[in-house]
DNA sequence: AATATATGCGCG
DNA sequence: AAAGCGCGCATATATT
């Protein structure tokens, strides 16, 4: 059954549609629910025996926290606003109507937020928004321009080519991306369990008590003291690079910027302790106090996390800095008593998916094992792995200079299929094409700016053009594959969603996926779970292979750590 | 005073 | 200007 959900000024409007998108012939005419009905609405739809129905709405993030919030969990959706994205762009339905007309339906349009249903009415009292015509405004899109626009999708969908199942994984890519739209506010609902306690105790190991408001925290104070008097600058400030600068090249430290990697380089007294205030001041800005009072509540860590929002098909994040909770905060997050955190990582994704991608067997033989570094360094550079993880990793960024430009004509010898494929990516990205990565995902056009720029006339404005258009292409050669390992994660976490979901509704584990990064999954459960819940990980992972790739012998290995504490893993 | 851009650093 | 991709955030600095 497919149910098509729209906004309306006094709540939302239901319709049956087909699966091609038409008004169902049997259906009753759609239907107006008050706000208010909304959520036990949608439950009992859910609930009613068979297959549940596919919830068909304009973006899962405008409608289904609410329903979170409600206690609705749904089994499946189609999100208009994320697969129309897709299929605008995606090279698999560039002939169709649909491509060509998508900038005038369309993204920005659809992309907008819809005002007409506000966030959830939690309780009672809150139900009462939607009465204050401060908040109720006319909804963008109809039942009816979202019935067309649904049909437009699908009928898109049906005229790819079926040919080399290329119609079937971008039909895959959808479902995946609407699962994943429902995936991440179910995450942000849940939250990240965190000790408010254990986070304290660790920014007063390194940094001392919690300072008044605007003052440094006592190390830092003591740091900056030393730093002042070993660089003969009394009225210092080492948060002003510009300042820093000045005292550093008066004490003879001759850097071009005041990064840490230039600063290492030096051998002066300062900078022992200077490396030591910025990474301290560095937990204290960017993870300190401030940070806990804002983003931790009741011992949640509940960030936003935006799916489509980056091209690649990798995931954003919105608020707290989701995407990068540095490893010295890590004893913070800490499974409830009697729980297990299950934090699961998919192991050199990104060179895995390339082996698949370009089909280089000679690879796949060295990712046979766990360690596919060790596979490399074992062929082609006489068991160096460091040597081949930098050779392989940058042939996948386009590396040119440096140690890895170096090694990438060794790399080319032993493995010409793989680096033939991205080296093509990279050629196609500077000639102003545009790449797509397994499921089907293309990479945006480059701007009309773009190729003018690439019309160039004198040698300096050639140069510059060469410089721009080899910046495209590294973009290019990347996106194939760091777009074909998000296809793949984004298959890995709906399928360990669909296993868990399951696993809840039989009674035997309460499990919850509770943080996303990339190629890493953390979920929560009691410790009864944690065996049915590692099957569940490694299977989804087998799955998201298969579903990719088929039955092709290259392994997706995933590293599983069962532990208390997230800095426990790995 | 408000807003835009640069810098630096954290994560994959 | 860290070789070489993607992101977010806090702070400093520049611009209006």
């Amino acid at each position: 059954m497919y149910l098509l959900l729209a906004a309306h000024p006094h709540g939302a409007t239901l319709q049956e549609v087909t699966q091609a998108g038409d008004p169902h012939p049997e259906a009753p005419e759609p239907r107006l629910i008050s706000a208010k009905e909304l959520a036990a609405v949608v439950r009992r739809l859910e609930q009613q025996g068979g297959q549940p129905p596919r919830w068909i709405w304009h973006r899962t993030r405008d409608w289904y926290p609410a329903l979170l919030a409600s206690g609705v969990e749904l089994d499946r959706c189609y999100d208009l606003s994320l697969c129309g994205s897709i299929l605008a762009y995606s090279q698999v339905t560039a002939h169709t109507e649909y491509a060509r007309n998508a900038d005038k339906i369309t993204l920005d349009d659809l992309q907008q937020p819809l005002r007409a249903l506000q966030p959830p009415p939690a309780s009672a009292e809150q139900g009462a928004l939607f009465d204050d015509p401060g908040h109720r405004s006319a909804p963008r899109h109809t039942a009816e321009e979202l019935r067309a626009e649904y049909a437009a999708q699908q009928a898109a969908l049906v005229s790819a080519s079926p040919a080399d199942n290329r119609r079937k994984r971008l039909q895959l890519l959808l479902a995946a991306e609407s699962a994943g739209a429902m995936i991440a506010a179910e995450m942000q609902h849940a939250g990240v369990p965190w000790r408010e306690d254990l986070h304290e105790q660790i920014l007063a190991d390194y940094l001392g008590p919690r300072p008044p408001l605007g003052h440094r925290p006592a190390k830092l104070e003591a740091l900056n003291t030393e730093l002042r008097g070993l660089l003969n600058s009394p009225g210092l400030n080492p948060d002003s690079p510009q300042e820093l600068m000045r005292a550093l090249h008066r004490n003879g430290i001759e850097v071009k910027s005041t990064r840490q990697w230039e600063l290492q380089e030096s051998k002066h007294p300062a900078i022992e302790p200077l490396l030591a205030y910025k990474k301290l001041s560095r937990l204290h800005t960017a993870n300190g106090w401030a940070w806990l009072d804002a983003w931790v509540t009741n011992g949640r860590f509940q960030p936003e996390y935006v799916v489509g929002g980056v091209v690649s098909g990798r995931w954003a994040s919105r608020g707290g800095g989701a995407l990068q909770i540095p490893r010295q905060i890590r004893g913070a997050v800490h499974a409830d008593p009697g729980h297990k955190l299950i934090v699961a990582d998919a192991s050199q994704l990104e060179p895995r998916v390339l082996v698949a991608l370009a089909q280089d067997s000679k690879m796949a033989e060295a990712a046979k094992g766990k360690d596919l570094y060790a596979g490399i360094a074992a062929q082609g550079f006489g068991g160096d792995r460091a040597k081949a993880k930098v050779a392989l990793l940058g042939a996948i960024y386009g590396a040119t200079t440096g140690e890895s430009g170096r090694l990438m004509p060794q790399l080319t010898r032993t493995y010409p299929r793989a680096v033939g494929y991205v080296e093509q990516a990279a050629r196609d990205g500077e000639a102003g094409g545009t790449v797509t990565t397994r499921l089907g995902r293309s990479s945006p056009p480059p701007s009309e700016g773009w190729f003018q720029s690439q019309q160039s006339t004198t040698a300096e404005e050639q140069r510059r053009a060469d410089s721009i258009a080899r910046s495209r292409g590294r973009f290019t050669r990347n996106f194939v594959v760091q777009g074909s390992a998000a296809d793949w994660a984004a298959c890995w976490l709906a399928e360990l969603r669909r296993r868990l979901r399951a696993m809840r509704a039989d009674g035997s584990v309460q499990a919850e996926l509770v943080f996303f990064l990339h190629d890493e999954v953390m979920v929560h459960v009691p410790e009864a779970g944690v065996e049915a819940c590692i099957v569940a990980i490694e299977e989804a992972a087998k799955a998201a292979k298969e579903l990719l790739f088929g039955p092709i012998p290259v392994e997706f290995p995933v590293s599983v750590a069962v532990v208390d504490s997230y800095d426990n893993a790995k």
